[in-house]
DNA sequence: GTTTATTGATGCACGAAATGCATCAAAGTT
DNA sequence: AACTTTGATGCATTTCGTGCATCAATAAAC
């Protein structure tokens, strides 16, 4: 390992380079202004370059100081964290796990694997988070949580991802719906018939998969109608201004206003993912993963 | 600043992580072994819990030490390139700026943005990279690229995206194609059409968003036909097999076996943003967006 | 224009802290 | 049972960081 220079004194010119007055920070941080001084100036000589432009009378950063700066003050963030991490492990707590899921992991997925987990692994802190599928991939890949329930399928050589679960697709519709009539839904029966669909602010991946499913049989997808919470979609299913379209595990949500009936076809289903970092080997990911894989229901 | 604790034995301990052997690693870092073993020690009382369990026969990590391994062995490469970041811009490099771009940026709004960039910042290192809007989001959110150009629009507490471009939409028909006898073509035209588009892997976040004005307007999306890559997209068209959707950006690429038309409605255009993370305020970035909304053509 | 106050840098003596050497106890190997 | 290798520890030595006093440069005050 290359030794890196200077990292001793990095964050007295962090201390400094915020009030950027050598004698107020040496006050604030308990030390004499020639110490200081001489502090920079060593870390200075170590990188090989200034941080400081300094006359008489004033301090400033340079260029390379305000890069430096931001960079590290970050870093000490990070830094001050990783503390924070590795004493709880070491305080008997094994870790924490952060756990972001969607709407279609709510219900059952993510509860169900919970439960067990807690009981696996009762020293784990967990902390969970309602994300949508989008906000979960820049999610992962900024560290803010260690795993996520996510709409799929999901493809991406830093990531791994686990199928759990491919559920069928309900129609909900109001209860005395021509469409009831029939034997079996299949997506044929759906051409021409008003659909209301949750929002794309809200609900853009699944709109997405579904817009994908309809268009590979043919099929317009036809939205008539947007609502922004899922009170609203039930409602206006009930009062007949149209059908929607529900994954399994939602529908047991629905009013009994409203009837459901499956989509019978291999293509119309939703699929959850469990995806992680493939470079994040922490022990509670593991034993997440390994908890969750054996509850997924219905997988591939 | 709260002072954070142990910093200065951080290298050293994850020097002697990697090899768990107190006089291999003293030896390689020109040290006695004893000093060695009371910098560890030192670490370990100034942090408040254990990093190794050590018999005098063997050295192991303890979980907390595995933890604290791999957040600083990660913090130590970030620590790493910030000296070399900083180095550059002190060298006169006005420092590096990743840029990512996909297939619509590709033709005209990024190099011209570029053009006027290195003439405006000479000094500041460009490096380019190709990835697809999906990929783009991570990578910005990982901090692997400063900036990106991708299909918009994009909405994301976290990020800044601005609006460079709305171009039309055009459909590209084999020669003699009976649309082309058409004074105009608009969206309801397209209904029944056989469409070849772009596989989903390649061309995803494209798909979906024609899937989203297609359905807008009730019509299907009926893609009869999928290629991996723009020659075999442009030769099966010009084979007959169906006609193709391509933005006003890329026409020019295509043979001249084909024909194009554009799809008048104020729906079927694609948008181009440019997006970076809120929290960057680097002056490289802010530079480029300065010069890239100079850039922007049919801008909203 | 002179004085005064404040800035960061520097020479020097002191002292704390880190180091190297020698040695020890523990534990596997022969 | 003798030997080797492990990390820990006591002690003398050295290194290095610190505080004090002081300096030169500069801006403000008079």
């Amino acid at each position: 390992m290359k030794t890196l220079p200077g990292l001793e004194n990095v964050q007295t010119f962090l201390a400094l380079a915020q009030d950027l007055n050598f004698r107020r920070t040496a006050e604030r941080l308990h030390l004499d202004q020639s110490a200081l001084s001489r502090r920079i100036q060593k870390l200075e000589q170590s990188l090989g370059f200034r941080l400081l432009d300094r006359t008489t009378r004033e301090v400033s950063l340079t260029q390379a100081g305000q890069q430096f700066y931001r960079d590290n003050a970050e870093l000490m963030r990070g830094y001050d964290e990783s503390i924070q991490a590795a004493r709880r492990v070491a305080e008997g707590k094994a870790g924490l796990l952060r756990v972001a899921y969607m709407a279609f992991a709510a219900t059952e997925l993510m509860p169900s694997a919970m439960l067990r987990f807690r009981q696996a692994h009762p020293y784990i802190d967990v902390r969970l988070e309602y994300i949508r599928t989008q906000g979960q991939k820049i999610a992962l890949a900024n560290g803010d949580v260690d795993i996520g329930y996510m709409i799929g399928p999901f493809d991406h050589p830093d990531f791994t991802a686990l199928q759990l679960s491919s559920e069928p697709l309900y129609i909900a519709t109001p209860r005395n719906h021509p469409l009831l009539l029939r034997p079996r839904i299949v997506p044929s029966d759906l051409v021409g018939q008003a659909i209301i669909l949750g929002n794309m602010r809200e609900w853009e991946e699944y709109r997405w998969r579904l817009n994908d499913m309809f268009s590979g049989e043919g099929i317009a997808l036809n939205v008539t109608l947007e609502a922004s919470n899922t009170l609203a979609l039930n409602g206006l299913v009930a009062a007949g201004l149209g059908i929607t379209i529900y994954p399994e595990s939602l529908i047991g949500f629905l009013g009994r206003n409203v009837e459901v009936r499956q989509i019978m076809h291999p293509a119309f289903r939703s699929r959850t993912v469990l995806v992680w970092k493939r470079s994040n080997r922490s022990p509670q990911v593991q034993a997440f993963v390994q908890v969750a894989k054996q509850i997924g229901v219905h997988a591939p």
